[in-house]
DNA sequence: GCCGCGATTTGATGCGCATCAACTGGAGTG
DNA sequence: CACTCCAGTTGATGCGCATCAAATCGCGGC
């Protein structure tokens, strides 16, 4: 358990890790960041495939490192509804639970990285900065979770599409947030296929289809193809989505992007291959005292 | 700050406190308590009343002592949805984060347990088992928030109706858990205006209305009056509910309760004006030891 | 280049439920 | 005791969207 052997090679798949300043693991010590590598495997799953089925054994929880994950919930008579996805750099799974209460499926093909849940907690347990990452997280799922309540309880499906397409967008810009080049922000896209798309915003491929050409057919998007939309005019999607301005804010899912002191200057790109020499240094000096 | 006097007498408020073994409190060590005691103080609020306005600043957290709060969202045009009800015993608030997402109001005439937000999270970062337990209530919420979604994504309003009235049963059966009297387990209680019940469903009073009458006419519920229902055919309710059997273990909401052998045997009532003492010491005694 | 199959689009129809409106009943008030 | 007022009930109507069905597109295989 305490050669320096296996740990060190395992730290350095961290080390090349694209999403890894995403992650929980962005904040974790050094000591933290080799239990959670002695920990952890990559493990590929083709579309399609089942990680966890709903009601199984929390055996294993995660990040997702490339492609969508989507959590569904099934009603006995066959009736499904996508509860949430689960992009790069974001954790997977149920911690402190026996059993998962949805069922974990790769929406495309995705690349994780996987540990045993108990392992994974008793790192936790033993590194508060983890612990308090973890929360984080789970606060801003939580907030997220209920703007989604409003979006299924409250907004048409005209809404729904529209604001989907601003999500996407959202998540675009930060990714580029800052190259200069205009016209990636505009492009809307899609990763998850149509059929996984209606039933998140739970309404019928055929719907969105019909929502989407009405979008096109009033100039408010260009459907570049089945997947990627151009925006041309922004503020009226915003107006078609019927949500406030600031309501968007909650969507800017990246974890660690925009949330307080902890990353100042995020400068490193998600598929950049820098080390982030000074963004762990000023994480770690920052951390607020656990005992 | 160290002296003896003030905090004691904040101490025995909650030792008084009607809720204390459900809360976050519950699993306090006795230094984290007296702190929480400090900055803590109780609020009564009217039925109505603001608690915090949507987008505000998010200046206090706390607990629910008596009453029910109830989260809103309201789109630009008005439409209103309330993505979350917060009953005795539940926290209430968002920690670590300078804004309120939704708007915290009084569903019915509350009593809360108010600590300024910043002092809390200077409390928990003293003590993680605090930060543990807030970690979990908060994973219990996410999955909770996520079945919601299946009810406003899936579920018609009849099915929406019957899972309402299967989770008043489910709060009822665990308010009486260890009372031999059975009667009081058949029948759900609704502590929210029908107004509120039908913006947590998304749907409209009639409809409720339309969707409780049928219910009561095929004889799966008597009505006792329009908050009040004798559930007379479980089994019935639930295969009208939509959902598997399984799936009503999310509605147990009551944080500490069947989770691990915390509370092994609570024979305190709420309503009950039996001071509960060996709730009281049963719970000290059993509590789980972290770090 | 042709075939076949799934994904997407487009059209026609029906149903669930919101909406509007009228009525009822009980609680509080002068 | 009539009064108002609000919550709840009941009925009539219309619309949004699911459903069913058919056409079209796109793409890999041979």
């Amino acid at each position: 358990m305490f050669e320096s052997d296996k740990p060190h090679i395992d730290n350095s798949r961290c080390d090349r890790c694209a999403v890894r300043d995403r992650t929980v693991c962005a904040v974790a010590h050094l000591a933290a960041e080799n239990e959670l590598a002695r920990v952890s495997r990559t493990r590929r799953v083709p579309a399609g495939e089942t990680i966890l089925a709903e009601n199984a054994e929390a055996s294993i929880v995660g990040n997702v490192l490339a492609g969508v994950l989507r959590m569904t919930k099934t009603l006995p008579d066959g009736r499904e509804q996508i509860v949430g996805l689960i992009n790069p750099g974001e954790f997977f799974g149920r911690p402190y639970s026996e059993t998962v209460e949805f069922a974990y499926e790769a929406a495309t093909d995705v690349e994780l990285c996987v540990m045993d849940r108990r392992s994974f907690e008793a790192v936790v347990a033993r590194n508060p900065e983890l612990e308090h990452e973890l929360l984080l997280t789970t606060l801003d799922d939580l907030a997220f979770a209920r703007e989604r309540m409003l979006l299924l309880g409250c907004q048409n499906t005209l809404e729904r599409v529209a604001t989907y397409l601003l999500v996407m967008l959202e998540h675009r810009e930060q990714l580029f947030a800052d190259v200069a080049l205009q016209e990636h922000k505009r492009v809307a896209v899609s990763a998850i296929t149509r059929r996984d798309l209606a039933s998140y915003l739970s309404t019928t491929i055929e719907t969105i289809s019909r929502h989407i050409h009405h979008l096109s057919r009033i100039g408010v998007i260009r459907i570049i193809d089945s997947s990627r939309f151009e925006v041309l005019a922004y503020e009226m999607l915003l107006a078609l989505s019927g949500l406030a301005r600031e309501d968007l804010r909650l969507f800017r899912k990246a974890p660690l992007f925009g949330r307080g002191p902890r990353l100042v200057a995020l400068n490193g790109i998600i598929q950049s291959r820098q080390t982030p020499v000074l963004t762990s240094v000023k994480t770690r000096s920052s951390r607020i005292g656990h005992f």
